[in-house]
DNA sequence: ATTCTCTAATTGAACGTTCATTCGGTGCGA
DNA sequence: TCGCACCGAATGAACGTTCAATTAGAGAAT
């Protein structure tokens, strides 16, 4: 039974995992069924039993993905660092976990600017809108970021990010930490509250 | 003769006008060729006589969604003026066409994060490529925005205004130009070479 | 003016392919 | 023997594309 449930897991998993990649790849409407099912090493019909549709196994890829895009975003985080610091490795974090998975970012693009963001706004990670949301709403409440509305502020930290990652990706660069902190320090102090001396 | 050649335009116009709308509305694959025909009034023939292909279409319909973006972003644009007020002028005109034309704005971002970017890189607007990227890269090469290559600040400010353009259209806020100059600020604060004091 | 001719634009039914989904069946653990 | 995970060929709908036929219009000839 336990054996059962992990290979159950372990199928559904490798069911999104084969999607992650080929949509990447080819797109949405170039990633048969078919192709996904070989992709995963199981039948086309073994998908129908994990998932009621291809849409259906698309709007839970999305939260899968952010959900393991969160659970990166907040590794290591604590809460007795100033906001700032705290901010800077959020940052990192994040850059870095599209840097090292570059399919859950060109998949994250494409569903969030497709009509199924649109349809399946209902569907969403929760550990995404418990904690990373939340974060960035501190930030602005409690002075630390500029005053903006979170759908605002939270596009343009999201865009950043991504616009580094795939700077990175294309291969212009090396990819190092430092550069990183580099990059979120120029973010950081485009979005902080102003009012202070620069040098 | 002239008249042919105008009708010719006007048909030829007429299906990429039709094809943005319902891509914005389902996206690439949720766009069938007949209903691209229907809704710009012709037979579904009649595309193949001015696109080779669905994804000829595709291609063409993007260069000619960057020219008009290109076109929209450098209205009026002086080069006596100081180069911060220019783009100032330069974030607000390409936010505003956005938020005027949402299907342009829609289309755009679902196709620079689809494999027809990687696939179709060649195909670009000259207007953007010759007026646009320069007028960004000229700041860097002189001074008045921090160090970044190119391709790492294009990006960026894409996505602000991205950012910006949505959350107008989100409804959240009613559109008025000075709100948009306030934003187009905040983001000059930000990408502007720093090393002066600030209020 | 009228007719003829040639070419380019346009049509939409038909074609062949591809795809998401179904379903009858297999094997296995309990 | 029951139920559950799994298989993969079969199905039918939907799609991109083709093509033979039709129309429209411009100029030449009468």
């Amino acid at each position: 039974m336990n054996v059962q449930l992990e290979n159950q897991t372990c199928k559904k998993t490798a069911i999104l995992e084969s999607t992650l990649i080929l949509i990447k790849e080819h797109g949405f409407h170039g990633t048969p069924m078919s192709q996904i099912a070989k992709n995963a090493g199981v039948a086309a019909g073994t998908i129908y039993h994990y998932f009621d549709s291809k849409d259906e196994l698309i709007k839970e890829l999305y939260v899968y993905v952010k959900d393991r895009l969160a659970a990166a975003t907040l590794k290591d985080d604590n809460e007795k660092q100033p906001y700032r610091d705290r901010f800077i490795d959020f940052w990192v974090n994040q850059c870095s976990f599209f840097i090292k998975h570059e399919a859950f970012l060109y998949f994250l693009e494409q569903y969030i600017n497709s009509p199924y963001a649109k349809h399946f706004a209902m569907s969403e990670s929760k550990l995404f809108n418990s904690k990373v949301k939340p974060f960035i709403q501190y930030g602005i409440d409690n002075g630390m970021i500029r005053k903006m509305d979170y759908e605002l502020l939270g596009p343009i930290v999201h865009g950043s990010i991504v616009a580094a990652a795939k700077f990175h990706l294309s291969g212009r660069h090396d990819f190092t930490i430092d550069r990183l902190h580099g990059m979120a320090e120029v973010i950081w102090d485009g979005i902080k509250e102003q009012g202070e001396l620069r040098g």
